[in-house]
DNA sequence: AAAGAAAGGCTAGCGGTGCTAGAATTCGGA
DNA sequence: TCCGAATTCTAGCACCGCTAGCCTTTCTTT
């Protein structure tokens, strides 16, 4: 049995490596520069080896995707707990949700705008997904008026931030009042609350 | 004279053959169908021939977007000069923004979604492109609290829009609640407002 | 009308992509 | 020590965007 678990424990970790390989890769290149031939280079591996890992490149950028959750989901999380009232939690999260998209663009782009075929708004979500949007939930839900749907709230907005974030960085809205777009959109979530 | 126009016609005739055919394949199969010699085959002509009127594929793409603009605009024209007031004209565009993204994704992705280098918030933008943005601005303008920059809350506006679409079409979002999510954005856009 | 010049379209090919079949190698178990 | 099984690699497929250079057609000039 140990030389068996051995195996799995080594294929593990080399799965971790290609995964933070690709994440790496994209972070310092962008997505166009990784392809399989660059990441089995990388890895120090052939080509084929990644297919007996993941079923092809998108999958690889869906596990990235993963990782990426779990980073967004903790940053969010300190935001919204660091603030003092409801109004304050849900701009600290709105400018934590926007500033990841600008930090880390590429591993963005795994997480929201490439197709990609993870299960979103299911109970079969990735833990680490079901978390983020639960920070995003939390913090909406105390502006939320009466008869309105939390959650059809959060991702309202949700939308906005991934709005202002994606034509932002396709050069179609100007980077230079990000700031001010967000207090807007902001401000009019906030209306009528405490 | 007469020969040399007679040979700009066709030219420009073909070119438009070009955009149109790419439209209407993207349409048909979406993007990753159009390559640049199936398009070659659609027009009857051999591959470098696109390369005599544009760039490359992504120059293609452009000019089809450039159409995309003209027809959102007058949609959106449409819904907003047919609405009562403010509030139903802010609510109308809104509608009419998100059905269109809806009937047609494949122009709406050249549009919005593909890095494409066509300028966008400035003088040089293409007619289209100001028109259709200044149909927003106009149902966005009456709404804006004193004090608001109009032009930035169209921004804003917009970007919710965008979000609720990109994000549906890539299954983040469930298409069920997608007229509640939309009720909800606009609400929070009108609150406060005539 | 004939010859030369210019313009335009085509064939063929380059370097790249994601992905895979089948050979070669390594390694554990008898 | 040898065999069988698991694993990894080499080589290649079909496709991509794009382009160099030949060849045909058309216009201009003598």
């Amino acid at each position: 049995m140990s030389i068996q678990t051995r195996r799995e424990r080594e294929r593990a970790e080399r799965e971790r490596l290609i995964v933070t390989a690709a994440r790496e890769l994209a972070e310092a290149e962008g997505w166009d520069a990784v392809t399989t031939r660059r990441l089995a280079a990388e890895i120090e591996y052939s080509q084929p080896v990644l297919y007996s890992h993941f079923k092809g490149k998108d999958a690889i950028m869906a596990a990235v995707a993963v990782q990426g959750f779990g980073d967004i989901a903790a940053e969010l999380r300190a935001a919204r707990t660091a603030a003092g009232g409801a109004r304050e939690a849900l701009a600290a999260v709105g400018e934590a949700y926007t500033a990841f998209a600008r930090r880390r663009p590429a591993l963005y782009d795994a997480m929201f705008t490439h197709t990609v075929d993870l299960p979103f708004a299911t109970p079969e979500a990735p833990a680490a997904l079901r978390e983020a949007f639960g920070e995003l939930l939390e913090a909406v839900r105390p502006i939320a008026a009466d008869g309105d749907d939390p959650g059809l709230l959060t991702e309202t907005y949700w939308a906005g931030l991934h709005g202002l974030v994606t034509l932002m960085r396709s050069g179609r809205l100007p980077a230079k009042a990000h700031e001010r777009r967000l207090a807007l959109l902001i401000g009019h979530f906030t209306a009528g609350a405490s």
